[in-house]
DNA sequence: TTTT
DNA sequence: TTTT
């Protein structure tokens, strides 16, 4: 019984490759950064360029398939949500993160620069929230290896996986 | 020519009446606390709830009508998109901030808790880009005096516009 | 493996009670008709008001509760997709349809006019994918039987279903 | 002061070149063909494929844009709103057409396939809204002649306008 | 047919 | 801090 919607529609290019990392319980955490840039005339009529950096989430199944199939410079569309975290660091100060967390995702037409690793062909877009190509092929392997222990879903994350 | 879409719908409550200021120029710039809640079941079954507070800012005419009409408790529509900032403080440590910056703005049904001041009948909606009545009425005024000197849309943010 | 992105999202009021009917494998298909109004000027400077009437279908269960909680004059919030239809008539006469297949509804605040049967209070929302209030009440029930012939999700329509 | 929102976003490709036409005032109107494809499993597992045409209208200076660089097979996001239109036509019998009214534009990677006519280079989207590349160029051109009678915009269509 |  |  939610109360309230919190959408997020997101089309933008990958600054980086992804980083995944496992929780405890074995599901996939991937982390993209993607921009998306805006235009506008200032007062004097300059055209003013600024670029908003997404830190976007995908979690379980969807962070598996980011994780393979998404490179340094493709460009998708994600739908999510926005969240907004506050940790408390070792040194008592407050650190705050804001990321998109991933409902849906789909691979865009364009070519990635990922440089040696020519992603699978997935022209068209390709629903990551309903398949997932049985062989994932091409380049080197992208997944890191799950931790040994696994727990449910929803476990605690690792260690590593504290954001700052 | 923008690159990318950048996209954020919500729907949700205030947690408290807005507050506009004004920038050097004359804008209204007015700032809300939106919440949307959302449910979901734990890996023991347990219902969990999680409310985000998206700190919402509406421009210029937009904001004189989210100034003048929400309140506390109002429930609306905004579609606008997500704009990172970062700030060095006096202290020299920087400050992240994620706003939601809003391009439309409708309010909704239920009424709104803001005390002695019954806002304007203005239930059902009223989208705020398009009009706005002329003769705002009830309560105490909402609207802060406009700083005397008037300048350009898009000049710089009165001192006390720092957020932070 | 969608390809592509079909979303719709409507903000509206229905202009009737709901209309639930059953297939023959016992899913609820709720049918509601959802006005948005928009405003503009024309060239003579004059407001032109628009409204569109959308046929919105919800299916399973989210097809009960939208059958159960909504009534006319309600106001909702519906995310769903687009659906075109095209059926040809026993007179030989192809007809077209198109329908806004809903994923998500909330109940927005507002009250609705429904006569003598108050709704539940269930105003300021209540995300009807997740929940589903246990004992529905107040006024006439709004449920007719379903088939007593229940068979898998998917099945075929009743005959009554055919929407001409 | 709408009232209710009707929004619409799209990510597919085009199935057919664009149709460019202008209203007497020298309005362009050009209409694509856009597919969104979509994947469920059936009850008995089986995945089924469904195939949406939307039938995208772009108006004034977007349907300009619309007009000169997208091509059949193009892949583009529009954001825009439902439009249900019945026309009673010279036999009496009512027709009725949804067009998805664009408001924004923009096109994304992936070749188009219209045979000989390259499009211009405008890898990673272009936003159609703000901005127009000055200098067209590549193919055979797009544009229609608009008509020497110039009226306001808003102007009645041509006789030729009329959808069937 | 709703709503304001 | 809202709302249910």
């Amino acid at each position: 019984m939610a109360r309230g919607i919190n959408k997020v529609i997101l089309v933008g290019n990958l600054g980086n490759d992804p980083e995944t990392k496992y929780t405890q319980g074995g599901m996939a955490v991937t982390t993209i950064s993607l921009a998306t840039t805006s235009v506008r005339k200032d007062k004097d009529g300059q055209t003013q360029e600024r670029t908003e950096w997404h830190r976007v989430k995908f979690f379980g199944k969807l962070g598996e398939i980011a994780g393979e199939y998404l490179r340094k410079g493709s460009q998708c569309y994600v739908e999510g949500s926005i969240r907004y975290d506050k940790f408390t660091g070792a040194d008592g100060v407050e650190k705050y993160f804001t990321d998109i967390v991933a409902d849906e995702m789909q691979m865009l037409g364009g070519r990635a620069e990922g440089g040696g690793a020519p992603r699978r062909e997935f022209s068209g877009g390709g629903e990551a929230r309903q398949s997932r190509p049985s062989q994932p092929q091409g380049g080197a392997p992208r997944r890191e290896a799950a931790p040994a222990k696994a727990n449910d879903f929803g476990a605690d994350f690792a260690d590593d996986d504290i954001p700052f």
